[in-house]
RNA sequence: GGCCGGUUGGCAGAGUGGCUCAUGCAGAGGACUGCAAAUCCUUGUACAUCGGUUCAAUUCCGGUACCGGCCUCCA
């Protein structure tokens, strides 16, 4: 069994992976706000973990991993689209899961086994309230809830900040009811036309932090092994929640391995409405399979920042091409369960270098290219399927990634192509030329084999 | 201002105290092909900058410059 070394927040370094219990390897990693579609970023992350999943399933057992991932289907944001546009909230909420859910799938994402609903875990966020009121790391202040950071010493060391520079970058208004200004909300009173809950403090809501305690506790225990989400999280976001759990749980070092991803820019800069760089996940995936993002966002270290850029997109989707080329010769060569390549496995084990991990696909799809005899054709495409499967790629038919779902079997064009081989058969290379110009006109490319014929759509 | 991270060939992007080499794309040449396409073979170009440590640094340490992120809702 390999050793997994991951990049740890908490400590700043590269350290060896040890499971609390190695039956049951906990993660969790925070999801979107449902209130949009979900925009690029939301789409990199998810994928970052999805391979880490997988290689936690590979090392440990796919039964002996337990990935959690919330939505968070209560919040601000939420709310004031609600206000926009009118509509009922749940109905935004389930609207945009569902689209969140099905982009997820396209892209190769393995479903996660849970992925709460912080509206489901109020209960739990209350009793975590009361412990924190009930031991002194939180006050009620004018029908607030909020939690007292003074009285939890390490506080601010997981983003490595000291009190002293929040103090100094607290930019905004702070409420007078404030006993440190770096005090943040675990209850806030709602009005009558907001969502809310009844509490011991009256009808309100949980401020954003809290969910992610309640969910982890509930569904993964007080202590689990590794706690994901984009860079932009680590404060205030999980300072808050590892502030609440470790104090509402007294013992508890709540996550032990604090693993973050790098941002998504475009074309350089942080993607921004304001900007004009802004995409949606559909909007980009109109453009181009959904595989070939996750192969884009797989080229680059999930910890470093990731430049996307439709060129990258489109050499990505080439990258795909050759791959799937390479089945799609292959189509009928009988496959067999193998491991994946050592190398590989390394390469994903030292902190997820995907980079390095796509490198040994090269190799595999070069080797099939290659291969001359039955056996180590199949032996060939056998490892390449493995290998893939450990990023999540190569999951779909060739022909179906060639030909699209229902293009299989298109009667006109196999109709030119037999005209187009009449022709060639009399060495009439001025209409089969025509012909394949013609096809090539509608994205058809044409490719002679000694076998005949084959086409696929560019 | 504070705290992080980065700077590798035309581009994307790994990695390493010295060895023949990341990988891919693009470029050049070749094989195959009626011509293509696909595939295969061969091939050039690199480690921001200035110091230090060392027999030896792109790789370690320090300074400088530039870039990015976070510090406020954010994956």
């Amino acid at each position: 069994m390999q050793d997994i070394y991951l990049s740890n927040t908490l400590t700043r370094r590269k350290e060896k992976f040890v499971p609390l219990d190695c039956c049951n390897v906990r993660m969790y990693v925070c999801g979107p706000t449902v209130y949009d579609r979900a925009h690029l970023g939301n789409g990199k992350t998810p994928v970052s973990y999805d391979v880490l999943y997988r290689l936690l399933r590979y090392v440990y057992g796919a039964e002996h991993v337990n990935y959690v991932s919330n939505i968070t289907d209560v919040d601000d944001k939420i709310l004031n689209k609600h206000k926009e546009t009118g509509r009922p909230i749940r109905e935004i909420t389930e609207e945009t899961y569902n689209w969140y859910i099905a982009d997820m799938k396209k892209l190769g994402n393995l479903e996660p086994n849970a992925r709460p609903r912080a509206t489901d875990y109020i209960e739990d966020m209350i009793e975590i309230v009361k412990k924190l009121l009930d031991n002194g790391h939180a006050y009620e202040a004018e029908g607030h809830v909020l939690f007292d950071v003074d009285s939890m010493p390490d506080y601010g060391s997981l983003s490595g900040r000291s009190m002293k520079e929040m103090l100094a970058g607290a930019r905004i208004d702070v409420a007078d009811y404030k006993k440190n200004p770096a005090d943040f909300i675990l209850w806030k009173p709602s009005t009558p036309d907001q969502p809310g809950w009844n509490s011991p403090w009256g009808y309100g809501r949980p401020g954003w932090h809290l969910e992610c305690s309640a969910m982890s506790s509930k569904l993964l225990g007080t202590d689990f092994d590794i706690h994901g989400g984009g860079n932009d999280l680590i404060f205030p976001h999980h300072e808050n929640e590892r502030a609440q759990s470790c104090c509402a749980f007294p013992n508890s070092k709540f996550a032990r391995y604090w693993v973050h991803a790098g941002m998504l820019m475009v074309d350089g800069v942080k993607m921004s409405k304001s900007l004009g760089n802004f995409y949606t996940l559909d909007e980009v995936l109109a453009k181009a399979p959904a595989e070939a993002l996750r192969l884009l966002f797989l080229t680059a270290h999930y910890h470093q920042p990731f430049n996307f850029t439709f060129e990258g997109l489109f050499a990505a989707k080439a990258t795909l091409d050759k791959f799937y080329n390479a089945l799609l010769k292959n189509g009928d060569v009988p496959t067999a369960k193998v491991e994946p390549t050592e190398g590989l496995v390394s390469a994903l084990c030292d902190d997820l270098n995907t980079p390095l991990a796509l490198s040994f696909l090269h190799e595999d799809v070069n080797n099939l290219n290659k291969a001359e005899s039955a056996e180590d054709k199949s032996k060939c495409k056998s490892q390449l399927l493995a290998d893939a499967y450990m990023l999540g790629l190569l999951y779909q038919d060739p022909e179906v990634w060639f030909k699209g779902e229902n293009g299989g079997d298109d009667a006109e064009i196999e109709a030119k192509i037999k005209a187009r081989t009449e022709a060639k058969k009399n060495k009439d290379w001025a209409t089969a030329d025509a012909i394949r110009n013609e096809l090539k006109a509608q994205g058809i490319v044409l490719e002679d084999t000694p076998q005949g014929t084959s086409w696929k759509r560019a």
